[in-house]
DNA sequence: GCGTATTGTTGGACTCCGTCTAACAATACG
DNA sequence: CGTATTGTTAGACGGAGTCCAACAATACGC
């Protein structure tokens, strides 16, 4: 049953030799093919492990907005929806670690992405707060309510996000940042 | 001096027979060549007119940001900022008017735009938290704080776009769904 | 009218991304 | 030793976006 040809690689060394090309010559400069040369695999092969060039950056983060949203969307409506997501949101972006991200946004212009890291990084704002509104919907508010909060708990984790990396990705204080952002929503 | 040849377009005819294009047979299905050749034009020169695909439907949002974002530039720092960015946000949004991003808005599902839309769409939130945040700054707030509320500002205007855009586009209602939009916050 | 500068248009070549597929290679297992 | 499974590979493909040199249509000075 776990038969069939083993692995060449993996994404972890993908994503170590993709990110010292994009040190050493920038993101643009650097092509797919380039980054699967660099591990001695095909252009194809890359693709089997990540869906785009701009995913090295992202699984990290996304996989932590995908708790974020499955916990969400178990959780009951409370009454004190605000400790709800101020909760559930420590619980997914505490356990974040310092990855390909936190390395591309300190060298953002190093590599040349701040275009590419605002788009990215706003579409996963965005995703966050898509994950919060629904709840708060559950819990008796309207759309526009919802959204607009919704969009404030994004800002807040993704302004501490930033912060995080850009101090240096030491893991207590990513909470502490968390707490400090969250706790300027009333 | 005001010599050369004439356009044999403009971006209002070619917006308009993109948006036909991507009502007819969604976005995807719709090459740049498919617009140019609609229109009755090379597909040159349709990059002479909007730098990429998705820029049709976004010019005129972005230059309403623009605005946003000198109008703060220029604002003094107040000791109530929140009336200033309230203001300024009403005084740069309310004059958008319907155009192609609210046909896209109402029609995505039959684009097949959604990932776009989202993606864009959380572009521009970030670009007007971006114009935002700096004079927050400069009113004294912290790098955290004034990313925070510039968020949640930029929640609120997104939000009540959309809710506009979905409702129908009437002129009046945007300007009010802003005022509810903002008025959430605090 | 006639050249000329200006401005817009065009076709084509080019790079890269991302998709797809059919062939091939390396393993486990019967 | 054959076979199923899984991973790898080359190559073709279509579309986005860039670039450029050639071409076309206008206004203007003469």
């Amino acid at each position: 049953m776990s038969g069939g040809r083993p692995h060449a690689v993996s994404r972890e060394l993908i994503a170590e030799a993709a990110c010292e090309l994009f040190l050493e010559q920038g993101y643009e400069r650097t092509t797919v093919a380039h980054i699967a040369r660099r591990v001695g695999v095909s252009r194809s092969s890359f693709f089997n492990y990540f869906e785009s060039k701009s995913e090295v950056f992202w699984s990290g983060l996304d996989e932590r907005i995908g708790f974020l949203d499955a916990f969400l969307a178990a959780a009951c409506p409370s009454s004190q929806p605000a400790a709800v997501v101020t909760d559930a949101v420590r619980e997914a972006f505490s356990r974040f670690a310092p990855d390909a991200l936190a390395l591309a946004l300190v060298n953002s212009d190093a590599m040349g992405i701040v275009p590419e890291l605002t788009q990215e990084m706003a579409t996963r704002q965005w995703r966050i707060a898509a994950a919060i509104s629904p709840y708060l919907r559950r819990t008796g508010q309207d759309a526009l309510a919802a959204e607009v909060h919704a969009a404030a708990y994004a800002g807040a984790v993704i302004a501490a996000l930033r912060a995080w990396a850009l101090a240096g990705a030491g893991r207590e204080r990513l909470d502490d940042l968390l707490r400090r952002a969250l706790g300027m929503l009333r």
